[in-house]
DNA sequence: GACGTCGATTGATATTTATAAAACGATGAA
DNA sequence: TTCATCGTTTTATAAATATCAATCGACGTC
């Protein structure tokens, strides 16, 4: 692809606007990107990824974005011409395969988002989220925040004020908040409390 | 494709189980099917289908399905055997990009109920999914449903009980309830409650 | 027609979540 | 250093939603 170009953003630029016509693929090559929608004076965060496509499907079908995207850390990202995309689907049976594993995947994700949603309280949801996404630091483990809480309180569906309540109710399962630092101290506990499941909190594969 | 094969099926038959490995990919011809999802005893309904596949991601990543599938209606379901469906997604370009259409067109519909989830109140999902359902019988707006009010309240992300009382506040807005009929006397106000988004509730095209 | 069943509704109450306002705390500028 | 800003936390209160129990009403069976 010819006209493909790498392009890099500061944190916090506006990517994509929702309602818009799909001009690229963006491809998340490196940083940190926020999709979120807004309606009626509300707003929710929907993902927040950290490298892969995203909005695929929009693409493929030239249909209007359903979320808005902003990066969240400094980013570099891969454009790719909407038109190109779709030619090259039809000419490359292996860019197509990979393509409609690339969507199915994001739609077994969103499928996990929507049960996580309707299936649990908010502190079950920090909790899962908590075990997701922590790192092993010696024998620590660790959640080091790389946005603001406002950010995952929108991505967990509630407010910064809950969020904070939540983590401190989860202090009573050894969960210890110091500003963007968060780290598990007793994960039996966590788990106990969170009962994550394959189905809706495992990655792909 | 020699062995599909096209089952008829009573009302609430359960077609899927979520944790299964998909052996068929089902195309629903005519009849109702639930999709719905369960986690340490609770239940939620994910979407209503009424002619489509379902669960195309799953067939064709050969992954565990992540959601269950019952029928509401009395049901014709076309099974098409999953190892034969991804052959053909390799032999067939034709067939991949129906196949990716139909899958990226699930997704879109799963961003819209995401965002209807999170962006809504009970009440609002309620007279939005009455603007998207209701038929013209004459000069009346009706919406006949053609299952449990207990599955649409699962659908909304509420229960039995607050459906009741969401349909009451609704009357304000000149709906009438009575069993299974639903009367939209004023869709002005109605439109003016909800507040539909092309961008939520929107069909695709 | 009386009875039993089951879904739906209603009323009372509890829990969860949101909102509003104030206080806190880190950060950066003057 | 001092001050202002902004994200976060805390407190208090309100609203939304869930739960529990009781009742209603349609439907089918006996």
């Amino acid at each position: 692809m010819q006209v493909s170009s790498l392009q890099r953003y500061p944190p916090n630029t506006l990517l994509i606007s929702e309602g818009e016509r799909p001009d690229f693929l963006h491809v998340l090559i490196e940083g940190c990107v926020e999709l979120f929608a807004s309606h009626n004076g509300r707003h929710t965060t929907i993902d927040i990824v950290k490298a892969s496509t995203f909005i695929f499907a929009a693409v493929i079908l030239d249909q209007p974005y359903l979320k808005s995207a902003r990066t969240l850390l400094e980013s570099r990202i891969l454009l790719l011409p909407a038109k190109d995309v779709r030619a090259i689907f039809y000419e490359d049976p292996d860019f197509a395969f990979a393509a409609i594993a690339e969507i199915s995947k994001c739609y077994r994700d969103l499928v996990k988002l929507l049960k996580d949603q309707k299936l649990r309280s908010t502190s079950e949801r920090l909790a899962n989220w908590l075990l997701r996404n922590y790192s092993k630091h010696g024998d620590d483990l660790v959640v080091a925040l790389e946005f603001e809480k406002k950010t995952l309180s929108s991505l967990l569906g509630t407010t910064p004020e809950n969020l904070s309540r939540a983590l401190g109710q989860l202090a009573a399962a050894g969960v210890v908040t110091s500003g963007r630092t968060i780290r598990i101290t007793d994960k039996e506990a966590l788990v106990a409390f969170a009962s994550p499941s394959r189905l809706i909190d495992g990655t792909i594969g």
